[in-house]
DNA sequence: TTTTTTTCTTAACCTAGTTCAAGTCTGATC
DNA sequence: GATCAGACTTGAACTAGGTTAAGAAAAAAA
């Protein structure tokens, strides 16, 4: 159970018995209801987090008090703040779970730990980390080039199911609109 | 000369003189006259980019034919198409010097000759990876939740000396408006 | 079941940013 | 030094998307 991690790092690199084992013994794993948080904005993120199953997102609240919503990190995902993780600095970041969901929490001495002795590690997240960022100028694309439509379209393409159970509202957030004009796009379909 | 990439380097990880040595030698230096191209969309990327002095731009040309300028790249910065480097399909993004600039390329071969050879390159490029997916977090939260006036002015901070040398219409661009409404805004100070 | 709270929609009006068209300024080229 | 092309500005008309306020629907709490 606790090991269905692994086969999402397998497909990048190949460990041995001894890197599986050290690797799932370093990893926290927590069950958690819809709505529980993770990570809250003013506090230093501890974890970086690794969804098995449900699914989390990730938001900061602006000057005005409204939520954007950065990241939804569904099973197979790593996620968290990488920023606070590193200089230790307090998160803007709230992490939250959207549905009953399943992580393994990766904590930051362990994480350290684990690249000293085990240097295929640096490479499995040198690999996620260059995907992420493809990922990221990509969005980045969208969120300039495409309108708020066609994002929307897009959206759905990426997350066909998380519609179903993610308040439209976060949704909305997500591609940059207010849940008032996601309603007028809806109803143009 | 050739060696300056290293003090970069060094930042965050510690090299032995072999490792500087064969890094360098795999490297492959070029000197690019302003508006020179180092990679065109449509054609495979074969090259990761240092930049070593200069200024380079990596932009894509969306549906309606208008170019969209995704980064500027100064002295010290990787930049070209993560993207098509990996899975070596034709890249979207054309990458071109803004100034006389000197760059450093590094094959995709090589580059994965060095990892093989080296780890402690994959540690480097995770690190510079993992930094880098702080920045482009940061811009996605920019683009949804400031207004373009005060992304022109966080943009002049973070790149103070570009305004002098770039055409607007490229900063325009990189910030997601029109020219015509870059010139509205800098008319507002 | 009823009440309360939250989510979602609708509509009227508003604004940041676009489009188009014209005009100025600059630097390159002949 | 005249001409030409690209870069920048200006203004008027327009549109994508925001704001405000209200009501409908759904979910949670009682």
């Amino acid at each position: 159970m606790n090991r269905s991690i692994l086969s999402h790092i397998t497909r990048h690199v190949t460990l041995t018995k001894d890197e599986e084992d050290f690797f799932i013994a370093l990893l926290r794993p927590v069950k958690l209801k819809q709505g529980e948080f993770v990570e809250k904005a003013g506090e230093v993120t501890n974890n970086f987090i690794h969804v098995n199953s449900g699914c989390l997102m990730t938001y900061f609240t602006d000057k005005e008090g409204d939520d954007q919503v950065i990241q939804f990190a569904t099973s197979g995902w790593w996620t968290g703040d990488l920023h606070s993780l590193t200089t230790q600095q307090p998160s803007i970041y709230t992490t939250r779970a959207l549905a009953d969901s399943e992580v393994m929490l990766l904590p930051k001495v362990r994480m350290e730990e684990l690249l000293e002795r085990y240097p295929i590690f640096e490479r499995y997240f040198r690999i996620t980390f260059q995907n992420s960022l493809v990922t990221h100028q990509n969005r980045l694309i969208e969120a300039f080039a495409n309108t708020a439509e066609e994002r929307y379209s897009s959206f759905q393409k990426k997350y066909p199911h998380l519609e179903q159970f993610v308040p439209l509202k976060y949704i909305a957030s997500y591609l940059g609109i207010t849940p008032e004009f996601l309603s007028k796009i809806r109803r143009r379909k």
